[in-house]
DNA sequence: AGAGTGTACCGTACATTGTACGGCTCAGGT
DNA sequence: ACCTGAGCCGTACAATGTACGGTACACTCT
């Protein structure tokens, strides 16, 4: 990173950010608010390393520095960036525990939402220490997430590793396919025209110690073959939800049998 | 970011890097592997972001520009630094498939070894686009961890995304588990001090509706005083892995009872 | 109405980054 | 002995986050 020493965001500060009514125009009409829609915006478009304090102030027509008398800093301002995209998921709490299906619809129900927010806005993974954004919204989601999974027979602490598996299958698959559809952009090359721009290089190299490289040249040549690419990022999401739904129903049904 | 367009990583370049067998010492001793291990190194202690250009020239006694004549770019030393500490994981390929426990040890012990690196060089999370670094060792390392899962029944694909569902599980909790240390370090806080930090806060906002967060009160208390933590990343690795692999059970399962 | 005061706003400056560019200095071949 | 090419590097530049100190406005109190 450059500039100045960055100074690390003070988590007390984005507290009471978050939890603040912050609702105060100022005379030029700049809001938090309107500070941190701009922002989104931007990072929606180029990412959050290509987000700047210039570019925010620019568009919102105000001095650079005049951001910093509504927010500490980036680092603060990522934070806020976040709960408000990512702790807006469900219209009320009750949301997922209504859908169909029980638990494993309410879990699939989820885990969509979740894949649809990180898709729209894939700057969330370059938050770091998602610690310090523990808004309200964020604890609403939380709660939301967890009311299908009450009354089930797991005990508290199951409940969060249920949820917390769940969610980082789908961040994990969600940051996959986002760095390949990053790596596609910035390199201007699609995924098969990369493939086909390295595989002589590859064979050539392989064809060496072919039998060292038995499993993964097969494999690799089926998977790319099967899907015009190295990887299929919905693929990934259903297929590994699917074992991991399957798991936690042993879990759930070795609980009630106890009981 | 800062600097110069800092030029995405030419993916070629990258390839022939890693394939190569750069090996020409220069008149200062400068070498690829050299340039490599120091920014290892100093990306240990300091992080992907805090590792500058600068800072490797320093250490390896030589002035900024000379990496250059070596490595093109810092995306591409990435990359190198990426397969350096990525494609060194198993002794020989059938380390994995040699282990007790039929597939579900192997799984276990794939699992285990890549927590290890992910946690010994957490930096690993920062490298951008990934699919760049495809070199020998890399591929060796995919080799390695689809041959416990030959001769099961499943296909190709399925041998393929089973991998891939482990391996981003692995990731995703090494992840978080990094984020969580990496707070700690920046804020000087630990853990439990951070908690009770911002306690009072969260308990008076939440006071005033108490039903809205009924669950994620009661559960996050919960899982507080289990972990002393927000989250445990040991046990989230091994309760995760559990179910996923008891799903995969069922999934092999299905497959051999149909041949 | 007039004066005073706090706060929103912002212009400038600085440290730090990646790397383009052009020059220097040697090792090795002829 | 000289030329050539490559390794090495000093300087310059654009971009960053933000510290600092100044300006100008809205509001309160008399």
């Amino acid at each position: 990173m450059a500039g100045r020493k960055a100074a690390a965001p003070d988590p007390a500060r984005s507290l009471a950010l978050l939890w603040g009514s912050h609702a105060k125009p100022g005379r030029s009409g700049l809001t938090v608010r309107a500070i941190v829609d701009a922002a989104v915006e931007l990072a929606d478009t180029d990412g959050l390393e290509a987000l700047s304090m210039r570019m925010v102030a620019e568009r919102l027509k105000v001095g650079t520095m005049s951001l910093y008398t509504h927010v500490p800093g980036k680092g603060e301002l990522t934070d806020l960036m976040f709960d408000r995209v990512y702790g807006d998921l469900y219209a009320d709490p009750d949301e997922p525990s209504k859908q169909p299906g029980g638990w494993r619809g309410a879990l699939e129900f989820i885990a969509q939402r979740n894949w649809e927010v990180l898709t729209a806005h894939p700057w969330i993974h370059e938050v770091p220490a998602a610690r310090n954004a523990l808004g309200p919204n964020i604890t609403l989601k939380y709660e939301a997430e967890l009311r299908p999974l009450d009354g089930l027979g797991l005990s508290d602490v199951e409940m969060d590793s249920v949820l917390a598996l769940v969610l980082t299958h789908v961040l994990g698959t969600a940051r996959a396919a986002a760095e390949q559809l990053r790596s596609q952009r910035e390199s201007g090359l699609s995924d098969q025209e990369w493939w086909t721009g390295i595989s002589p290089t590859l064979a050539s190299v392989m064809a060496g110690a072919a039998d060292r490289f038995r499993l993964a040249g097969r494999v690799g040549t089926s998977v790319g073959e099967h899907f015009q690419s190295a990887m299929d990022p919905g693929h990934a999401l259903s297929f590994g939800l699917t074992r991991i739904l399957d798991g936690v129903g042993l879990l759930i049904a070795e609980r009630s049998a106890v009981e």
